[in-house]
DNA sequence: GTGCTCGCGTTCCTATAGGATTTGTGGCAT
DNA sequence: ATGCCACAAATCCTATAGGAACGCGAGCAC
């Protein structure tokens, strides 16, 4: 806590047209990503109030945000804590449910992907072969920047509002498993593989294949995962 | 202080454990639903607090809340206001939402059913048959409340966190309700027989019929809603 | 040593006050 | 008549204060 007032609004910010609120809910959402605030560890409204030198209003305003994320739990009268860790269970719950609702995202992406969308997802790729793979979070954290907008700009061209906030719902557990998975990114190489052909049967146009190559792709991911990741 | 505290915890009930917000979150919920919001209509912050005679602060909690149901949507320093109407091409996204996750809850929730999980399903379907359908809300209030509970069930059963939190993000009936606009239950007798067609698939411990019977579903309340539904 | 009670500190929760921002209105210049 | 600016009211946003409940540890009785 070096830092002289990390997430206050800037003076000379000209349209920052953003509240204090919005920031204390960035800045949550952060530290819960970050690994800061750990699983089941109590979240103070005061206490934040005073980490973040705001007054206690905003942080329960941000915190009631969060709780639909599923990172935060409420208990009336007795206040927030962070969502328990996860089990093996959880993450084979998370990777059903993304097998359920990513095929038909991808599906429906090819058959209303635009020319734009396809240059994201391309970009995407790209910017995940470049990414820096090291050991600690600050380095890994552009590669998984890069692999949530890939999964993201498939939810949001498949041009549905509903499916696209189920997507969402299910982004931020994915990131916070994989900071708790713990075993940093030992699998670039093939997932990069497996988003190009997902992008490729993309880009050939056809649905079904778009689908597979995303089912293939989720069920590759947890494989790996489960043979990878500490048994409770 | 003149009034004898309506909302406040009476003193003699044990453990109400339930806060002001929380009472602000169903009231406000409820004149959303009741159509005493109208779409597009500002909903201020004070004036409410006025209106239910607290102070601001649960108001705004409670707005917060509010906002991942989709019923309000707030713009930064300019207040909350009741989502625009729900158009054809918005239910059109949500049937294809629930096509796409509710299928899935229930073939897992048939493979993993419990006796007493199937008790619940039939009592739903009983509520169903024996609850009033007037013309306001407050009489088909128990209707939507037993349907809800049982496409609620279904997804509880299929005991997969995800799922049910993904479900719960489309927020089906409540965003029924807001098609129609308050015309009241006119399928009642068809959507009983199709609940009663997914219920039997459940119970005879066919997955795959489970699936279908629920598709089958979806698509006839699909059919029916956009030939009822007002054209935009 | 064990169990109970009391008191202190912490935290949640709500109300209230005041600064900041937006919106609507009226007047003035062109 | 039209456009622009100042002013006022309403509203949002944040800080602060205080009441109520909870947790915890010291101290005392047995």
């Amino acid at each position: 806590m070096s830092e002289p007032s990390p997430a206050l609004p800037r003076p000379g910010f000209p349209v920052s047209r953003q509240v204090l609120a919005d920031h204390v809910y960035e800045a949550l959402l952060e530290w819960l990503m970050d690994g800061r605030l750990e699983p089941g560890a109590a979240v103070s409204i005061d206490g934040m109030a005073r980490e973040l030198e705001v007054s206690p209003t905003p942080v329960r305003e941000a915190l009631a945000r969060l709780e639909h994320t599923g990172m935060v739990r409420r208990v009336a009268l007795k206040g927030y804590r962070v969502a328990p860790v996860f089990t093996r269970e959880d993450f084979a719950e998370l990777m059903e449910a993304r097998l359920s609702i990513e095929p038909v995202n991808a599906r429906l992406a090819c058959e209303r992907m635009t020319s734009e969308g396809l240059d994201a997802l391309k970009q995407a790729v790209e910017d995940l072969r470049t990414a820096p793979r090291g050991g600690t979070f600050a380095e890994y954290r552009s590669y998984l920047e890069a692999d949530e907008r890939f999964h993201q700009l498939i939810a949001a061209q498949a041009r549905n509002q509903f499916l696209l906030a189920a997507y969402n719902t299910l982004g931020g557990q994915i990131q916070r498993f994989r900071l708790f998975g713990g075993v940093g990114i030992t699998d670039a190489e093939q997932a990069i593989a497996e988003h190009q052909a997902v992008l490729d049967a993309m880009s050939s146009g056809d649905p079904g294949k778009a689908a597979e190559a995303m089912i293939n792709h989720v069920e590759k991911v947890r494989g790996r995962a489960m043979a990878d990741a500490p048994e409770d």
